[in-house]
DNA sequence: AGCACGCCGACT
DNA sequence: GTCGGCGTGCTC
């Protein structure tokens, strides 16, 4: 058993599959599957999944690895099948499936070198590398070196080294302590000489104080002492300096008050009773918790969680987002203190790997996060809940395009442990999935304290036009927010920015300014005067008059956050506004900063943008205003109805959570759409049924699967061509069930220059299509004439774009 | 994905 | 004749 099996990091079809190495005999043993090793390949060295050991190969001029990465796998048994189970299921590259599971510290950083091998440090050769054995190409790059550098290889002075780097560093600090017991302390510092007074101090500190070992850091900024005096110590034996792992705290500033279970409704003694029975009975069983906004969701979750941990196993709670409601971190800090880990894409690399740590140590029993966090490397997983099931971002749009919720099930099973979905929308699939039986529903049908839900009222903005209101605030929203502004009763405003944003228009020809390489339009940035796309950051000025008809008439159009927030300081002056935009809340922590503004009650509007939509939960909040609810509804995606029903009633349920009543406008240019109105009578059963026969007539899930080929190349004739040879070639292995749409443009028919066409696959049941999508990439990814083609597959897929 | 190898045109 | 362009094919 000294041959093991390695998946190497080289992302592309013609690698995705594994390569044997030898095991270099004092690492017989140790080197386990899920290690990551470094490996030659080719004439570099690069990383490597391990995922088999064996005693036998067909190769014969086998080589050696280089070194093993970690002391212990990082992928256990489980995982590596899951990321199997990944690659089979969403079609991506194994390399890519593993590398998902693990944080991104952990993915291999490549460093190509020169290292000298003439020995003679008196030669000019010695001089360039400043006396060291090694530089890093890029250096010899920039001081122009390449040349005699290569010249030296062949020469045998030198050699190409390829090192691979492990980025993730574990953040030390150094520790002192005392060598020798408390009692000896008075004794040293009597010995030592009578000018070593700031050594004494130290000596005296450790004598007075409890702690028996504190940090260099610490020690010098208390006493005041330089570091050479600690060094002073270390060196006559005195201390002792250790360092010492420690993880990076990204909560380290705040302080959360522990939280005891809370009395539960009797509509949530219901809901959880199943839960805790399935727990119980160790089976794997998916349950929806289908509740209103603010009925109390969470509660179940935590006393759920507390269950599963008395029980002495573990959890995974998965947050869409999470970075962006801080309030759901801390209701679990609170409840659950040091036991949490939590995972989400606001953390630093390094913070992130720290938490990863904390639950590969078994340090952190719950691991609260976003999608990927479904991968935590937990071993006895006893629930996984997944909260507003709904949200599109649980689905990842690269590879390995998996589905958080799938991944949660497919773990389930695996671990015999339940699975809650929960949301007040739930998503069209998932709600009949628990029609069907397939998940067992639990309702909650009321709000927590019986507060009722907030009164809706849907603006024609239409009207408001004809009766000559041409402001984005429809007279009855204005007359509210005033009102709001008297009574000092806080007031959200929601913008829909996607698909709406400011772009720039001629008012004369209606010429729109697009992006030269995508076939999107541009977006005015208002701070740089700039305008920008979106999808490759195609960056320019904006013009003073039309390209097309030369007209000066050229200026921003839509409503952009920082529009509206003008315009609400031209007609209501004294409101404090705050806005929460990606303008606003790119740096690090804003977010939260602007959040406790607001709830601190240092403004009285909050403007925003999709971010807003959930999470809040602040009592002085009595009224929302949506600005447009419509945007959204004319995308070019089949969900479209159903992503603006759920948007509006998230958004309405930001209002009256507590003691006082809330109150909601929706203003909209199409108010009879039933998504719209729908959602204004808080209806989700009629949405549910409106819309399911909606996806009936279309065909669309949850009626159909559904799988996506998307093909793009630089040149357009190059591009329809492959993707109707692809549409044939699909055609062929499916069953006359299966609907075909395409070949057809995307919806973004260009991006980066490269034009995109798609095809589309609507099916029922379908054995080959597996194999089909399989040999659609291989055959053209790795065809030699079709350089340049990209080809993806998305399995399910969620952005039809 | 890199990287080497190999075969062609434009130079010292 | 050689330097260097990038097309082709391989990596245990």
């Amino acid at each position: 058993m000294n041959i093991a099996s390695v998946i190497v990091d080289v992302p592309a079809m013609r690698t995705d599959k594994t390569f044997d190495y030898l095991i270099p005999e004092k690492w017989l043993g140790s080197i386990q599957p899920g290690m990551r090793v470094a490996v030659p390949f080719g004439p570099r060295s690069i990383q490597g999944f391990v995922i088999g050991i064996k005693q036998d190969t067909e190769v014969n001029k086998l080589k050696s690895i280089i070194e093993p990465l970690d002391l212990t796998p990082v992928l256990n048994e489980e995982l590596l099948r899951l990321g199997d189970w990944l690659t089979e299921e969403t079609l991506c590259l194994a390399i890519s499936a593993y590398q998902a599971m693990l944080p991104a510290a952990m993915k291999a950083k490549y460093e190509k070198m020169f290292r000298r091998l003439e020995k003679d440090s008196s030669s000019p050769l010695a001089e360039l590398f400043h006396g060291k054995e090694e530089m890093t190409w890029k250096e010899a790059e920039e001081r122009e070196l390449l040349l005699t550098l290569q010249k030296e290889v062949k020469k045998g002075n030198a050699e190409v080294v390829y090192i691979v780097k492990n980025k993730a560093n574990k953040k030390t600090v150094r520790v002192l302590e005392p060598v020798l017991p408390h009692d000896h302390l008075k004794e040293i510092a009597d010995g030592l000489p009578k000018n070593a007074v700031k050594q004494k101090e130290i000596l005296q500190y450790f004598l007075h104080s409890n702690d028996k070992r504190i940090t260099a850091k610490e020690l010098s900024d208390s006493l005041g002492t330089a570091s050479s005096v600690i060094r002073g110590l270390v060196q006559k034996g005195f201390l002792r300096e250790i360092n010492e792992e420690v993880y990076r705290d990204p909560y380290e500033h705040h302080t959360f008050y522990k939280t005891e279970a809370l009395p539960l409704t009797t509509d949530q003694q219901k809901a959880i009773k199943p839960i805790l029975e399935s727990i119980d009975s160790e089976i794997s069983e998916t349950f929806l918790l289908y509740g209103v906004t603010g009925s109390g969701k969470t509660e179940i979750y935590l006393q759920s969680i507390q269950k599963v941990l008395n029980e002495g196993k573990e959890a995974i709670v998965l947050v869409p987002e999470i970075s962006l409601t801080p309030q759901m971190v801390h209701r679990f800090k609170s409840r659950f203190g040091s036991d949490v880990a939590v995972l989400h894409s606001g953390l630093s690399v390094g913070e992130k790997y720290d938490e990863w740590r904390k639950i590969e140590r078994k340090e952190a029993r719950v691991v609260v996060g976003a999608r990927s966090a479904i991968f935590a490397p937990l071993e006895n997983i006893g629930i996984i809940i997944i909260d507003e099931e709904h949200e599109n971002s649980y689905k990842q749009e690269e590879n390995p395009r998996y589905h958080a919720r799938d991944v949660a099930i497919h773990r389930s099973i695996t671990h015999q442990c339940p699975v809650i979905l929960g949301s007040a929308t739930p998503s069209l699939e998932t709600f009949a999935r628990a029609q069907k039986g397939i998940y067992t529903l639990l309702t909650l049908p009321k709000r927590m304290n019986n507060q009722s839900l907030p009164k809706v009222s849907i603006i024609d903005m239409r009207e408001e036009l004809r009766s000559g209101n041409r402001s984005m605030f429809s007279t009855d929203l204005f007359d509210k927010l005033q009102d709001r502004l008297e009574k000092k009763e806080q007031t959200v405003l929601f913008l829909n920015k996607r698909g709406h944003s400011s772009f720039v228009m001629c008012r004369d020809c209606g010429y729109v300014l697009q992006c030269p390489d995508c076939d999107i339009s541009l977006t005015y940035h208002r701070h740089s005067n700039q305008m920008k796309c979106h999808y490759c950051g195609y960056e320019c000025y904006v013009p003073n008059t039309c390209p097309e008809c030369n007209s000066d008439h050229i200026r921003y159009f839509g409503t952009g956050t920082q529009k509206v927030e003008e315009e609400l300081g031209k007609l209501l002056p004294q409101a404090r506004v705050i806005r929460m935009d990606v303008d606003t809340t790119s740096r690090k922590g804003a977010h939260e900063k602007l959040l406790t503004q607001f709830e601190e009650g240092k403004a009285d509007i909050l403007l925003g943008t999709q971010m807003i939509a959930k999470g809040l939960d602040f009592p002085n909040i009595t009224l929302v205003g949506v600005l447009s609810a419509d945007t959204m509804l004319h995308l070019p995606d089949f969900r479209s109805s159903e992503k603006t029903f759920q948007l509006l009633t998230q958004v309405s349920g930001r209002a009256g959570r507590h003691d006082k009543e809330g109150e909601v406008i929706i203003q909209t240019y199409s108010p009879e759409h039933y998504s719209i109105e729908l959602a204004g009578l808080h209806d989700y059963d009629s949405f549910y049924h409106r819309e399911m026969q909606m996806r009936k007539l279309g065909s669309y899930p949850p009626f159909y699967f559904m799988a996506l080929v998307t093909v793009s190349h630089e040149d357009l004739t190059k591009t329809l061509g492959v993707t109707d040879k692809i549409t044939k070639f699909i055609q062929k292995r499916l069953s006359s069930q299966a609907v075909i749409l395409g070949p057809v443009a995307s919806p973004i028919s260009r991006i980066k220059n490269r034009y995109r066409y798609q095809c589309l696959i609507k099916y029922k049941r379908e054995p080959e299509l597996p194999s089909a999508l399989k040999a659609v990439l291989e055959h053209f990814q790795q065809n030699k004439n079709s350089e340049g083609l990209t080809i993806s597959v998305d399995v399910n897929p969620y952005m039809m774009m």
